[in-house]
DNA sequence: TCTATATATTAACATATGTTCATATAATAA
DNA sequence: TTATTATATGAACATATGTTAATATATAGA
């Protein structure tokens, strides 16, 4: 029948994407920045999780370009930075409760 | 600023659904999947999967109800069971291919 | 029943991952 | 400069995960 597969690094890059959303940190994370930004020091307090593990995740994220980050002065906020990401989120989490 | 987290059933559940897509053997096999149903030794050949990885992977997807079975003979045929799941997978890869 | 074929399961293994503590770095204020 | 606050980093650790080989199970046919 002559199936053609995805690419490597589509394959990949789809991946790692759906990886990155398969942590319920990094999940709770993202919901917190769906609004608004914050600062890792908020996102810590707000999720109660030590400030090294939000630090470690953010990084995560924003390797992969699912946030960005902004410094005012010692502060550093960071927000969500993939809309489509972020739609795909709100569209799991709208399946998994309801139907 | 008074901000409510989802609940725990909910993070686990979208965290869990995620993370079954979070696996290359599992993409490849969903997307082969995406049209028609596939025996097991199908997928294998096709994907150049070895059988017990197979295995493994579709009763880790079933356990999700990600995909479904049907046995005709000594052949089990697999097709996906969740039409939303497959569309977010469609969304995705259209996500990171273009745009 | 015996054999062949298709799939599932088990155990072992290597690797990946997430969290934590301790500490480093960076910016600001005194 | 020194102290303080905010964030990042590195190392260690435990746990989770994916693959594999070997074997078990199940169905059908001779």
């Amino acid at each position: 029948m002559d199936y053609k597969e995805l690419n490597p690094e589509t394959i990949d890059t789809v991946t790692q994407t759906f990886k990155a959303l398969g942590d319920p940190t990094r999940i709770r994370i993202l919901t917190y920045l769906f609004n608004n930004e914050h600062s890792v020091g908020d996102i810590s307090t707000t999720l109660d999780i030590k400030q090294s593990t939000v630090s470690h995740q953010l990084k995560t994220l924003k390797n992969l370009r699912l946030v960005k980050s902004r410094r005012d002065g010692t502060t550093i906020y960071y927000s969500h930075d993939d809309e489509h990401v972020m739609l795909m989120l709100d569209q799991m989490i709208s399946h998994i409760k309801h139907g």
